[in-house]
DNA sequence: CGCGCATGTCATCTA
DNA sequence: ATTAGATGACATGCG
């Protein structure tokens, strides 16, 4: 539980802090409330996530107001908004709200699909199910466990064929299903160009919505559709031909435009990409699944995606699989927590992702930062991208999200599916064509021909972005940014982010291990270092300072005189040996020189610039005891006066021609009341009275201008630090956005080729492939697969819409 | 002599 | 109303 926790505290917050960095407000109970119940209260606890609300709260009610200037807690207040503002302001990024749709079948090795479209059922419930040899819906298990099954089951012969043909067999199906449209062969450049798309349908990432998801009632509706099935399934087979015919029909509509079945907008007709550069074993890929599906809202299957398959069904492109798989749970149910995890990296990269190559097509500081290596994962796609809307088989190559809201496209590339936010609109507006160029990188040939062939890449993107390409080898984008520094301070800032996000204490803790910041920090810092000599000066200020944070409070409070030094140089008031640095020195704690010996322009610090009064008469007065004096004596007492003369202060010398019997220090330092005892006890004649009130009112204010100063300066320095910090942040930022985006785009490559294999499998009971443009593979929450039309899901889907948010209430009372 | 810096001082505001 | 503190502005001394 406690690794459950931590992890789950320190990733969550982390992911949800990315999000609110580049504005998008983070709801986490929308995450964890339906999926993961207990762990919501986990993360509610002391290291919440919610930190960062709190401090939205801090600054909502109290907007600063509510804490006293001078507090520490005012400065740490201004730190982190400050802070806070800095980092948003470094990228102004738009995370996109994207879906993340997974798809696996399992596949019989027996026989045809024994369950066919539902459609006009009249019932709602019209999806069917794939069911296996031994009937009925199979929950998704274990994947060895369903593959040892044989019969009904994926066995592992399929697995690895599956994995072996993932990298070669995908490329061809796409050149085949591309065939129809526009191209016959793909040839190594195309494919080339291909990949590069699905790069850039690497901001294609999954939206939090995905994850809302219950599909608690897709199950009921599954297990309903279950005990129909043996009913109805004559019907069904009855209905099977004009459920053929309704492909056609849609795809016919599809051709004049295919309306979304929830927009009702124009969908553009999109082609499949089946490029596969997979890297990851189809257990990976698998296992990647099942980290997804808890979180899948929408299980959607690309609709449109295969127009072509309609056509060219009666070729049957995918002669690859003879046999009619049968979907099938092939996820295993592990929950260990190592799957855990991979989850939540998985939502993690995905959700991150979103923003990535809106910022890097952004940013100019990412690409100027990084420009050889960003560019080379997502510029190079771009780059690419922008030939690929010269090339005519690009034209073919859909890269797509499902669920756009004006123009969905479904496409395997729907495994992520960002909406229009994640497009810099600002670049081209905020009409959805330019939105959906800009997500699915001008993919198909419907995009081309319904907004032109223009390279929009040189619309959406930075000249520059256009410039580097090769696609393929993906070197970090951040290596020359992300220095071998930049690691230990990962730790420490995510310790910070977990900690609450406390500016202060992130830059303290960071500053305690990393020494050589280069920054004149140590002014602020130095007050911990060297403790020793402070601690022994008495001085109360400073360690009063070194304990709290970092963050100028020192300067905000830490200055109280010490009153205990008043009573230092008692006895040497007027005319003594009083020593005006002494005394300053142990006023003005604050002075310690271990504090400032860092500082050159501190060094002179100490420097006594007492002011030479013009000389009043009382000034010119001699010492008392100098009056009278004759030779030698008389000019050696001279000299000490004039040398005291230097070494006091105006208001020191003004005391001692006023006879002043106390010192300045007790004048100045002493509280009221003792004050006003003093002036009482001493029977002083009016301008004594009024030299010792203006004496006290300087001193005072004297220090006050001290404070008043050393607060500037530690100001300064701390914004110096803020701003170093910042500039880490960033670059660790952008570095793991990378290695996210990274992540995401393995995941989808391997996802859709495993999709699109497995789909490819499919085989209604004549024989002839599914047309992909008219099902959709659908899954339960129990990891049940099913073959459901579109527009019935859609339909589905619609009705499911308003009990989404009490199931979901439901499940957190779980 | 002028400049920059540190410091002191005053006036004013605020709590 | 008084007091203490904060702070801007200015003055002063020093290198």
């Amino acid at each position: 539980m406690l690794y459950l926790k931590k992890y789950l505290t320190e990733g969550l917050i982390q992911f949800t802090i990315l999000l609110s960095l580049i504005g998008v407000r983070v709801d986490v109970d929308t995450y964890l409330s339906s999926q993961l119940p207990p762990l919501r209260e986990i993360i509610l606890g002391p290291s919440s996530a919610y930190t960062q609300t709190q401090f939205h709260n801090l600054r909502n009610t109290l907007d600063g107001y509510g804490l006293h200037h001078k507090s520490v807690d005012l400065d740490d207040y201004f730190t982190a908004r400050r802070l806070l503002g800095e980092v948003r302001s470094l990228d102004r990024l738009q995370v996109p709200s994207t879906e993340l749709s997974a798809w696996l079948v399992h596949r019989d090795a027996e026989g045809p699909v024994v369950s066919s479209p539902q459609s006009g059922s009249g019932d709602g419930s019209s999806g069917f199910a794939l069911e296996n040899a031994s009937g009925g819906l199979e929950e998704v298990g274990n994947l060895e466990g369903s593959a040892m099954r044989g019969n009904g089951s994926l066995d592992q012969g399929y697995l690895q064929e599956l994995e072996e043909n993932l990298g070669a067999v995908a490329p061809e199906d796409s050149s085949e299903l591309h065939n129809d449209s526009s191209s016959n062969n793909l040839t190594k450049e195309d494919i080339d160009l291909i990949d590069i798309l699905w790069r850039q349908d690497i901001d294609l990432g999954a939206g939090r919505e995905v994850f809302d998801y219950s599909s608690r009632q897709k199950e009921e509706e599954e297990e309903e559709e279950e005990k129909k099935k043996q009913s109805e399934e004559e019907e069904e087979e009855e209905e099977e031909e004009p459920t053929g015919d309704s492909w056609r029909n849609g795809l016919n509509q599809r051709g004049e435009g295919p309306v979304d079945g929830e927009t009702g907008e124009c969908i553009p007709q999109q082609l499949p990409t089946l490029v596969d550069r997979t890297s990851l074993s189809l257990q990976e890929c698998l296992r990647l699944l099942e980290a997804t599906f808890p979180f899948v809202e929408e299980t959607e299957f690309p609709g449109s995606v295969f127009p072509v398959l309609e056509d060219s069904s009666e070729e049957d492109p995918f002669t690859s699989s003879s046999q009619g798989p049968l979907l099938s749970p092939l996820l295993p149910e592990t929950d260990s927590p190592l799957d855990r995890e991979q989850q939540w990296q998985d939502i993690m990269a995905i959700m991150d992702l979103q923003d990535m190559e809106v910022n890097e097509a952004a940013d100019p500081s990412f690409n100027t930062s990084s420009a050889s290596s960003s560019s080379g994962v997502d510029t190079g796609s771009l780059a690419n991208f922008s030939l690929s809307a010269h090339t005519p088989i690009n034209q073919d190559v859909s890269l797509h999200q499902a669920s756009l809201p004006s123009c969905s496209q479904d496409f395997p590339g729907g495994f992520f599916n960002p909406e229009l936010g994640s497009c810099p609109m600002e670049a081209v507006g905020a009409s959805p064509p330019a939105a959906l160029l800009c997500l699915s990188s001008g993919n198909s040939s419907d995009v081309n021909s319904t907004f032109g062939a223009t390279n929009l890449t040189d619309v959406l993107l930075p000249p520059r972005l256009n410039g580097s390409s090769n696609g393929t080898e993906l070197p970090d984008p951040l290596t020359g940014l992300l220095e071998e520094a930049l690691l230990d301070e990962i730790s420490l800032l995510d310790l910070a982010l977990v900690e609450g996000f406390n500016p202060a204490q992130a830059s303290r803790l960071r500053e305690e291990f990393d020494s050589d910041s280069g920054l004149s920090l140590d002014s602020s810092q130095s007050p911990a270092s060297p403790s020793g000599s402070e601690t022994s000066s008495s001085s109360s200020s400073s360690s009063s300072s070194s304990s709290s944070s970092s963050f100028s409070e020192e300067g905000a409070v830490g200055y109280s005189t010490d009153s205990e030094a008043v009573d230092f140089e008692e006895g040497g008031a007027v005319g003594g040996c009083y020593q005006p640095e002494f005394s300053k020195f142990c006023r003005m704690s604050y002075r310690d020189p271990s504090r400032f010996s860092h500082l050159p322009q501190l060094e002179h610090v100490a420097h006594n610039h007492t002011y030479n009064l013009a000389p009043s008469p009382t000034d010119q007065s001699p010492a008392p005891g100098g009056v009278g004096k004759k030779g030698a004596g008389r000019e050696k007492q001279q000299l000490q006066q004039d040398f005291l003369d230097k070494q006091q202060s105006r208001d020191e010398r003004r005391a001692r021609a006023m006879k002043i019997p106390f010192s300045n220090e007790k004048i100045v330092h002493l509280p009221v009341e003792e004050f006003n005892e003093l002036l009482s006890k001493h029977r002083l004649s009016e301008a004594q009275l009024t030299l010792v009130r203006d004496i006290r009112r300087r001193g005072k204010n004297k220090m006050a201008a001290q404070n008043c100063r050393k607060r500037k300066l530690d100001t300064i320095l701390n914004l110096e630090q803020g701003v170093e910090a910042l500039r880490r942040d960033k670059a660790r930022l952008l570095r793991e956005k990378v290695e996210f985006v990274r992540s995401l785009r393995q995941m989808k490559q391997k996802m859709q080729s495993l999709h699109q294999e497995v789909f490819s499998r499919l085989r209604d009971e004549s024989g002839r492939p599914y047309p992909a443009g008219e099902f959709s593979l659908q899954y339960g929450s129990d990891g049940s697969v099913l073959l459901m039309p579109r527009r019935l899901r859609d339909e589905q889907q619609q009705q499911q819409q308003p009990s989404r948010k009490p199931e979901k209430k439901q499940k957190d009372k779980k």
